[in-house]
DNA sequence: TCAACCGATCAACATTTCTTGATGAGGATG
DNA sequence: CATCCTCATCAAGAAATGTTGATCGGTTGA
Protein backbone atom coordinates (compact mmCIF):
# COMPACT_ATOMS: atom_id res chain seq x y z
CA UNK A 1 0.00 0.00 0.00
CA UNK A 2 1.08 3.32 -0.57
CA UNK A 3 2.84 4.87 2.11
CA UNK A 4 4.11 8.19 0.95
CA UNK A 5 2.38 11.58 1.30
CA UNK A 6 -0.34 12.58 -1.55
CA UNK A 7 1.23 14.19 -4.09
CA UNK A 8 0.56 18.01 -4.25
CA UNK A 9 -2.60 18.56 -6.37
CA UNK A 10 -2.25 19.29 -10.22
CA UNK A 11 -1.05 22.95 -11.32
CA UNK A 12 -4.30 25.00 -12.18
CA UNK A 13 -8.16 23.14 -12.54
CA UNK A 14 -9.62 26.52 -13.42
CA UNK A 15 -13.14 24.62 -13.50
CA UNK A 16 -12.64 24.25 -9.38
CA UNK A 17 -10.67 27.38 -8.89
CA UNK A 18 -13.32 29.47 -10.78
CA UNK A 19 -16.18 27.79 -8.31
CA UNK A 20 -14.41 28.26 -5.18
CA UNK A 21 -13.92 32.42 -6.45
CA UNK A 22 -17.35 32.34 -7.66
CA UNK A 23 -18.70 31.16 -3.88
CA UNK A 24 -16.24 33.96 -2.50
CA UNK A 25 -16.92 36.86 -4.68
CA UNK A 26 -20.12 37.92 -2.95
CA UNK A 27 -19.80 39.84 0.22
CA UNK A 28 -22.23 38.10 2.29
CA UNK A 29 -20.41 34.89 1.44
CA UNK A 30 -16.91 36.30 2.63
CA UNK A 31 -18.48 37.24 5.96
CA UNK A 32 -19.49 33.88 6.79
CA UNK A 33 -16.25 32.46 6.09
CA UNK A 34 -14.63 34.59 7.85
CA UNK A 35 -17.07 33.97 10.93
CA UNK A 36 -16.22 30.19 10.69
CA UNK A 37 -12.63 30.26 10.64
CA UNK A 38 -12.75 30.60 14.59
CA UNK A 39 -15.22 27.42 14.33
CA UNK A 40 -18.62 25.75 13.62
CA UNK A 41 -21.55 28.22 14.14
CA UNK A 42 -25.49 27.65 13.43
CA UNK A 43 -27.36 29.62 11.31
CA UNK A 44 -29.26 31.97 13.82
CA UNK A 45 -25.73 32.45 15.25
CA UNK A 46 -24.40 33.93 11.62
CA UNK A 47 -27.99 35.89 11.66
CA UNK A 48 -27.35 37.77 14.14
CA UNK A 49 -23.64 38.73 13.48
CA UNK A 50 -24.71 39.54 10.10
CA UNK A 51 -28.05 41.32 10.36
CA UNK A 52 -29.04 39.57 8.02
CA UNK A 53 -32.98 37.53 6.71
CA UNK A 54 -32.69 33.83 7.45
CA UNK A 55 -33.53 33.08 4.10
CA UNK A 56 -30.65 35.21 2.61
CA UNK A 57 -28.46 33.16 4.75
CA UNK A 58 -30.19 30.11 3.87
CA UNK A 59 -29.03 30.78 0.21
CA UNK A 60 -25.39 32.24 0.77
CA UNK A 61 -25.07 28.65 2.89
CA UNK A 62 -26.39 26.82 0.40
CA UNK A 63 -23.86 28.50 -2.27
CA UNK A 64 -20.71 27.77 -0.08
CA UNK A 65 -22.20 24.34 0.31
CA UNK A 66 -22.30 23.41 -2.75
CA UNK A 67 -18.70 24.77 -3.28
CA UNK A 68 -17.65 22.42 -0.76
CA UNK A 69 -16.19 25.06 1.23
CA UNK A 70 -18.72 24.55 4.21
CA UNK A 71 -20.70 21.43 5.17
CA UNK A 72 -22.97 21.07 8.00
CA UNK A 73 -24.19 18.86 10.51
CA UNK A 74 -27.81 18.74 12.16
CA UNK A 75 -28.10 18.80 15.90
CA UNK A 76 -31.29 19.12 16.77
CA UNK A 77 -33.18 21.63 15.43
CA UNK A 78 -30.07 23.65 14.91
CA UNK A 79 -27.64 23.50 11.64
CA UNK A 80 -24.22 24.11 12.37
CA UNK A 81 -22.09 25.09 9.41
CA UNK A 82 -18.12 24.63 9.43
CA UNK A 83 -15.33 25.34 7.13
CA UNK A 84 -14.01 22.91 4.92
CA UNK A 85 -9.95 22.61 5.65
CA UNK A 86 -9.54 21.46 2.48
CA UNK A 87 -11.59 23.43 0.41
CA UNK A 88 -9.69 26.60 1.71
CA UNK A 89 -6.18 24.46 1.10
CA UNK A 90 -7.21 24.21 -2.78
CA UNK A 91 -8.05 27.96 -2.72
CA UNK A 92 -4.84 28.47 -1.30
CA UNK A 93 -3.03 26.34 -3.65
CA UNK A 94 -5.04 27.95 -6.47
CA UNK A 95 -3.67 31.51 -5.31
CA UNK A 96 -0.22 30.25 -5.69
CA UNK A 97 -1.04 28.91 -8.94
CA UNK A 98 -2.16 31.93 -10.77
CA UNK A 99 0.94 33.71 -9.20
CA UNK A 100 3.49 35.13 -12.46
CA UNK A 101 5.89 32.31 -13.01
CA UNK A 102 9.01 33.92 -11.05
CA UNK A 103 6.86 34.67 -7.58
CA UNK A 104 5.02 30.92 -8.09
CA UNK A 105 8.46 29.09 -7.46
CA UNK A 106 9.10 30.78 -4.07
CA UNK A 107 5.56 30.15 -2.92
CA UNK A 108 5.50 26.77 -4.07
CA UNK A 109 8.41 25.74 -1.93
CA UNK A 110 7.26 27.13 0.79
CA UNK A 111 4.03 24.88 1.08
CA UNK A 112 5.72 21.99 0.40
CA UNK A 113 7.73 21.69 3.95
CA UNK A 114 4.93 22.84 5.92
CA UNK A 115 1.63 23.39 4.21
CA UNK B 1 11.94 58.70 6.82
CA UNK B 2 11.07 54.71 7.30
CA UNK B 3 13.06 52.36 6.16
CA UNK B 4 11.79 48.96 7.93
CA UNK B 5 10.04 47.04 5.26
CA UNK B 6 5.97 47.43 4.78
CA UNK B 7 4.11 45.82 7.23
CA UNK B 8 2.09 42.45 5.81
CA UNK B 9 -1.62 44.17 4.81
CA UNK B 10 -4.35 44.17 7.50
CA UNK B 11 -6.14 40.59 8.61
CA UNK B 12 -8.76 40.72 5.95
CA UNK B 13 -10.43 42.92 3.40
CA UNK B 14 -13.97 41.32 2.43
CA UNK B 15 -14.37 44.21 -0.39
CA UNK B 16 -11.52 44.03 -1.51
CA UNK B 17 -10.79 40.39 -1.72
CA UNK B 18 -14.36 40.01 -3.27
CA UNK B 19 -13.78 42.33 -6.04
CA UNK B 20 -11.10 39.88 -6.69
CA UNK B 21 -12.53 37.08 -6.61
CA UNK B 22 -15.53 38.26 -8.42
CA UNK B 23 -12.89 39.15 -11.32
CA UNK B 24 -11.93 35.17 -11.03
CA UNK B 25 -15.22 33.61 -11.44
CA UNK B 26 -15.20 33.48 -14.64
CA UNK B 27 -13.55 30.38 -16.41
CA UNK B 28 -13.06 32.53 -19.72
CA UNK B 29 -11.06 35.45 -16.72
CA UNK B 30 -9.14 32.50 -15.48
CA UNK B 31 -7.69 31.51 -18.28
CA UNK B 32 -6.71 34.73 -19.59
CA UNK B 33 -4.65 35.05 -16.16
CA UNK B 34 -3.02 31.38 -16.11
CA UNK B 35 -1.74 32.75 -19.99
CA UNK B 36 -0.77 35.81 -18.79
CA UNK B 37 1.54 34.23 -16.04
CA UNK B 38 4.19 33.91 -18.44
CA UNK B 39 4.58 37.35 -19.35
CA UNK B 40 2.06 39.72 -21.18
CA UNK B 41 -0.03 38.91 -24.63
CA UNK B 42 -1.86 41.68 -26.95
CA UNK B 43 -5.44 40.73 -27.40
CA UNK B 44 -5.52 38.89 -30.13
CA UNK B 45 -2.85 36.44 -28.81
CA UNK B 46 -5.37 35.53 -26.62
CA UNK B 47 -8.25 35.33 -28.87
CA UNK B 48 -6.38 32.68 -30.93
CA UNK B 49 -5.24 31.22 -27.51
CA UNK B 50 -8.76 31.09 -26.14
CA UNK B 51 -11.03 30.49 -29.21
CA UNK B 52 -12.74 34.02 -27.99
CA UNK B 53 -14.82 36.46 -30.20
CA UNK B 54 -13.11 39.61 -29.70
CA UNK B 55 -16.03 41.55 -27.92
CA UNK B 56 -15.84 39.00 -25.68
CA UNK B 57 -12.25 39.11 -24.59
CA UNK B 58 -12.48 42.85 -24.99
CA UNK B 59 -15.29 42.30 -21.85
CA UNK B 60 -13.13 40.00 -19.82
CA UNK B 61 -10.21 41.98 -19.63
CA UNK B 62 -12.30 44.75 -18.79
CA UNK B 63 -13.59 43.18 -15.90
CA UNK B 64 -9.98 42.49 -14.99
CA UNK B 65 -8.10 45.62 -15.63
CA UNK B 66 -10.90 47.68 -12.87
CA UNK B 67 -10.14 44.88 -10.62
CA UNK B 68 -6.65 45.66 -10.82
CA UNK B 69 -5.39 42.21 -11.93
CA UNK B 70 -4.12 43.01 -14.82
CA UNK B 71 -3.07 46.54 -16.76
CA UNK B 72 -2.57 47.37 -20.54
CA UNK B 73 0.03 48.86 -22.40
CA UNK B 74 -0.59 50.36 -25.95
CA UNK B 75 2.04 49.43 -29.04
CA UNK B 76 0.99 50.63 -32.47
CA UNK B 77 -2.30 48.74 -32.93
CA UNK B 78 -1.69 45.84 -30.30
CA UNK B 79 -2.88 46.84 -27.02
CA UNK B 80 -0.79 44.33 -24.41
CA UNK B 81 -2.35 42.94 -21.21
CA UNK B 82 -0.11 41.69 -18.14
CA UNK B 83 -1.00 40.71 -14.46
CA UNK B 84 0.10 42.62 -11.57
CA UNK B 85 2.13 41.23 -9.07
CA UNK B 86 0.77 43.08 -6.26
CA UNK B 87 -3.14 42.00 -6.83
CA UNK B 88 -2.22 38.51 -6.92
CA UNK B 89 -0.12 39.30 -4.23
CA UNK B 90 -3.41 40.59 -2.25
CA UNK B 91 -5.61 37.22 -3.32
CA UNK B 92 -2.84 35.20 -2.26
CA UNK B 93 -2.88 37.40 1.28
CA UNK B 94 -6.63 36.88 0.78
CA UNK B 95 -6.35 33.36 0.38
CA UNK B 96 -4.15 32.88 3.87
CA UNK B 97 -6.67 34.95 5.60
CA UNK B 98 -9.27 32.69 4.83
CA UNK B 99 -7.98 29.89 6.41
CA UNK B 100 -9.08 28.06 9.46
CA UNK B 101 -7.34 29.55 12.78
CA UNK B 102 -5.08 26.79 12.80
CA UNK B 103 -4.01 26.79 9.42
CA UNK B 104 -3.56 30.30 9.23
CA UNK B 105 -0.62 30.66 11.65
CA UNK B 106 1.76 28.50 9.64
CA UNK B 107 0.77 29.86 6.59
CA UNK B 108 1.64 33.17 7.58
CA UNK B 109 5.12 32.79 9.21
CA UNK B 110 6.12 31.45 6.14
CA UNK B 111 5.16 34.22 4.18
CA UNK B 112 6.73 36.45 6.32
CA UNK B 113 10.30 35.15 5.58
CA UNK B 114 10.00 35.02 1.88
CA UNK B 115 6.75 35.89 0.43
C1' DT C 1 -5.23 58.42 -49.74
C1' DC C 2 -7.10 53.98 -49.25
C1' DA C 3 -7.56 49.58 -47.31
C1' DA C 4 -6.57 46.39 -43.74
C1' DC C 5 -6.01 45.55 -39.02
C1' DC C 6 -6.43 45.85 -33.83
C1' DG C 7 -9.25 46.63 -30.30
C1' DA C 8 -12.85 49.42 -27.46
C1' DT C 9 -17.58 50.26 -27.03
C1' DC C 10 -22.48 49.90 -27.67
C1' DA C 11 -27.26 47.93 -27.94
C1' DA C 12 -29.97 43.98 -27.42
C1' DC C 13 -30.88 39.84 -25.61
C1' DA C 14 -30.51 35.67 -22.66
C1' DT C 15 -29.01 33.93 -18.46
C1' DT C 16 -27.66 34.02 -13.83
C1' DT C 17 -27.73 35.81 -9.32
C1' DC C 18 -29.65 37.96 -5.28
C1' DT C 19 -33.45 39.48 -2.28
C1' DT C 20 -37.87 39.16 -0.14
C1' DG C 21 -41.80 37.13 1.76
C1' DA C 22 -44.52 32.87 2.25
C1' DT C 23 -44.81 28.03 3.16
C1' DG C 24 -43.63 23.80 5.23
C1' DA C 25 -40.77 20.06 7.49
C1' DG C 26 -38.99 18.43 11.65
C1' DG C 27 -37.54 18.78 16.39
C1' DA C 28 -38.33 20.59 21.14
C1' DT C 29 -41.49 21.82 24.91
C1' DG C 30 -45.69 22.39 27.49
C1' DC D 1 -51.74 17.19 20.95
C1' DA D 2 -50.81 22.20 20.32
C1' DT D 3 -47.29 25.39 19.90
C1' DC D 4 -43.00 27.38 19.19
C1' DC D 5 -38.46 27.29 17.24
C1' DT D 6 -34.84 26.54 13.56
C1' DC D 7 -34.09 26.14 9.11
C1' DA D 8 -34.74 24.73 3.99
C1' DT D 9 -37.21 25.68 0.00
C1' DC D 10 -40.08 28.01 -3.22
C1' DA D 11 -42.04 31.70 -6.28
C1' DA D 12 -41.62 36.26 -7.96
C1' DG D 13 -39.29 40.17 -9.08
C1' DA D 14 -35.14 43.08 -9.49
C1' DA D 15 -30.50 43.54 -10.65
C1' DA D 16 -26.15 42.06 -12.41
C1' DT D 17 -23.60 39.42 -15.79
C1' DG D 18 -22.15 37.35 -20.18
C1' DT D 19 -22.72 36.87 -25.32
C1' DT D 20 -23.27 38.41 -29.96
C1' DG D 21 -23.01 41.39 -33.78
C1' DA D 22 -22.39 46.13 -35.31
C1' DT D 23 -19.92 50.30 -35.29
C1' DC D 24 -16.11 53.38 -34.73
C1' DG D 25 -11.44 55.37 -33.63
C1' DG D 26 -6.67 54.93 -34.14
C1' DT D 27 -2.58 52.75 -36.49
C1' DT D 28 -0.04 50.68 -40.13
C1' DG D 29 1.37 49.81 -44.73
C1' DA D 30 0.49 49.79 -49.87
Amino acid sequence: MPVAAAPRPPRLDADRLGTLCHALSDRTRLEIVALLRDGERCVCDLQDALDAAQSRLSFHLRVLKDAGLVSDRRDGRWSYYALVPDALRELHDGAVALQPRPLRRRLEVLGECCG
